[in-house]
DNA sequence: CTTGACCCTCAAGTTAACTTATACCTTAGG
DNA sequence: CCTAAGGTATAAGTTAACTTGAGGGTCAAG
C-alpha cells in the first residue's frame, strides 16, 4: 500500500502518517526501488490502535511505549494491562473532575440568573463566589 | 499588594501572575514609584475566577473575553451566561464521550485477560479490535 | 557601602502533535 | 517530450500557556 492509499483508508493526512513513521510509532514500513513507502497491511490496524489511544488519553510518547516493539513480536501485556488500568483510573479523575466543574458552573449560571434585586454587580460576584466556594468541600 | 504577596496568597507563580497582567487578564494594576506593580485585593479575586475557568476548561482567550472589561465597569451578562451554558454543554460533550473510552478501555482489558487459550497474539489483537469496534455502534 | 531579597522588561525557550514550505524525483498519459 | 499527479526529505512554522534567562534597578539591614 503508498501512502495516499493509506492515509485514506485511515482517515489521516498523509503528513500525520509520515509523522507517525518517523517518530517510531509504525513499524514495518519497507521502501520501493524508488523510495516510496510500502506500507503492510497490518500498519492500518496500527493507525486504527494508534487514533483509538489518542483519543482516550494517552500521548503518542505513552502509545510509542506500548506497542509492539518495533523489533521484538508483540506486546507484553502486563505492562500493557498495567498501562490500560492506569489510564482507566485517569479517565475516572477526570471524570470526576468534571463533575464538580460542571457543577460549580451551573451554580454560577444559577448566581446570576437568581441575583436578589438592589444587589449590585460586585456585591453579587462575591456572593456566587461564596457560593462557588462553599460547594468545593 | 506587591506581585510576592498575591503571588503566594494566590499560589500561583510570579511569571504567570505578571504574564495574565500582560495578555489583559488582569485589569487596574497600578505601578508605585519605583516601577513595581500594585495589585489591587480585588486582582486575588480574579486570578481566583482565572484559574476556575481554567479548571472549568476556558482557554485564556475565552476568558479574557468574559471577564469584566478593563475599561468598562461590570460583565455583559447576557453573553456571559451564554458562554457558561455553552461550556457546561461542552463538559457534558466529553463526560459522554469519555464514558464511551472508558468503556472501550475495559473490553480491552477484559479481552486481554479472557484471551482464548490457543489464540495467537495477533489473532487475539483481530478479536479485541472487533470487539471495539463493535462497542462504537 | 555592600549584600541579599525583591522588582522590572524583553526576548527567547519549552512541549505536543502536527502542518507547511521548499526543493527535487517518479510515473502515467497524450 | 511535456505535464500533472503523487512521492521524497528536511527544516521551519504553529498554538497555548507559561517559564527561563539576561541585564539591570530598588530597598532594608548591618
Amino acid at each position: 500500500m503508498k501512502i495516499s492509499e493509506i492515509a485514506e483508508k485511515s482517515g489521516l493526512t498523509r503528513s500525520r502518517i509520515r509523522f507517525y513513521e518517523a517518530e517510531g510509532l509504525l513499524g514495518g514500513v519497507r521502501r520501493q526501488g524508488n523510495g516510496y513507502r510500502e506500507f503492510p497491511p497490518e500498519a492500518l490496524q496500527l493507525l486504527e490502535i494508534i487514533t483509538g489511544a489518542q483519543q482516550a488519553g494517552f500521548t503518542l510518547d505513552e502509545i510509542k511505549s506500548l506497542l509492539p516493539a518495533a523489533d521484538g513480536k508483540g506486546w507484553h501485556h502486563a505492562e500493557l494491562l498495567t498501562s490500560l488500568r492506569r489510564k482507566v483510573e485517569d479517565i475516572e479523575e477526570l471524570q470526576r473532575r468534571l463533575k464538580r466543574t460542571r457543577a460549580q458552573l451551573l451554580t454560577i449560571i444559577e448566581g446570576i440568573e437568581t441575583r436578589p434585586a438592589g444587589l449590585g454587580c460586585k456585591a453579587n460576584t462575591e456572593r456566587v463566589l461564596a457560593q462557588v466556594r462553599a460547594r468545593r468541600s
